[in-house]
DNA sequence: CACTTGACCTGTCCGC
DNA sequence: TGCGGACAGGTCAAGT
């Protein structure tokens, strides 16, 4: 499930791999995942240039250029929740980005790409998305800020429009919504999902299901540096995982099996107490905001002054 | 208005 | 073994 610190992973990685590159041309198996008829394609997607490679949130995003046309176009991918993006070189040379499945390590494409992209060096690009969630969206360069997902985002976690004063006010907004809900939300803080937003809750030692408007001030603040900390490491630790070549993958792990709680109920809580004393309270899993959520009872109590509201 | 749930999909895992 | 159902999670639309 990439977030944000998977997609600028493979953003990173796939940028001295693209650009420059025009491509020649473009295979869709399922029309969903890239909504554009076929003269749109022809006209303004074969023969364009990649000209870089941005993100935007959890959105990719491929800038073209195409000397025959005087507006310039972009290529939004979101990859929800299976979506990978496999770069195959002529020369058989992989490189992968997404979440990894054996799909990556066998033959492509397989049968869960949904677009293929051929470029003129015969580097192909797989789109690939078992449950067909993903999408990828033409859009003119210029609108791209006022396309109907990115324009609703809030700030990037780790620029300086992200305060704590941001979150603060956030969470006045809806107060009584489930913390959790409120850094879900792609408008507080844009790119955090399902798994970043467990790991900042342990960091920031606050239960998940807590109406925000329980957070003190300081936990708040508290909550919006664990954010950023989470997030970095995230993006260190998703390169580890996502910037080999796949063949020569096998070594390493991605963040997840560096997660705190996520995915870790039932198994031992690995905070570090004060002298060096690790938690060792069991990792619990409840549902908050429709979302499966892990979290450690000792390190995030539910505190007493508000417990009967649970 | 504030907040929650369902739909979109497929594959996997669990209990019967 | 097979089958039904829950679950996985990002985002938007629809519901309470």
């Amino acid at each position: 499930m990439p977030e944000l610190p998977e997609v600028e992973t493979i953003c990173r990685g796939l940028d001295r791999l693209l650009v420059g590159r025009v491509i020649a041309a473009v295979q869709v198996d399922w029309a969903k995942s890239f909504a554009l008829d076929a003269e749109q394609l022809q006209s303004q997607v074969i023969g364009s240039q990649v000209q870089s490679l941005d993100r935007r949130a959890k959105v990719l995003i491929i800038n073209l250029a195409n000397p025959s046309l005087t507006t310039r176009y972009s290529l939004l991918f979101h990859l929800k929740m299976t979506g990978q993006l496999v770069l195959v070189k002529a020369g058989g040379e992989r490189f992968a980005g997404g979440h990894p499945t054996e799909s990556m390590a066998a033959g492509l494409p397989d049968r869960s790409t949904r677009v293929t992209f051929t470029f003129d060096n015969g580097d192909r690009l797989f789109f690939n998305d078992q449950r067909k969630f993903g999408w990828i969206q033409l859009v003119e360069t210029d609108q791209v800020e006022n396309h109907q997902l990115i324009a609703r985002l809030g700030p990037e976690p780790l620029s300086p429009d992200f305060t704590a004063e941001h979150l603060a006010s956030r969470v006045k907004r809806h107060p009584k919504a489930p913390i959790k809900a409120v850094i879900l939300d792609q408008s507080t803080v844009a790119g955090v999902g399902n798994i970043y937003a467990d790991e900042s809750l342990h960091l920031a030692r606050i239960h998940p299901a807590r109406p925000g408007g329980s957070l003190k001030p300081f936990e708040i603040k508290r909550l919006h540096g664990a954010i950023r900390d989470i997030m970095t490491l995230g993006i260190t630790y998703g390169g580890t995982s996502f910037t080999n070549y796949v063949n020569a993958l096998g070594k390493k792990g991605d963040y997840l099996s560096r997660a705190r709680v996520f995915r870790r109920q039932g198994q031992p809580c690995t905070a570090l107490l004060s002298r060096g004393q690790v938690c060792g309270a069991i990792i619990e899993k409840m549902r908050v905001a429709g979302r499966g959520t892990h979290y450690c009872p000792r390190c995030q109590p539910w505190p007493k002054a508000t417990k009967s509201k649970l």
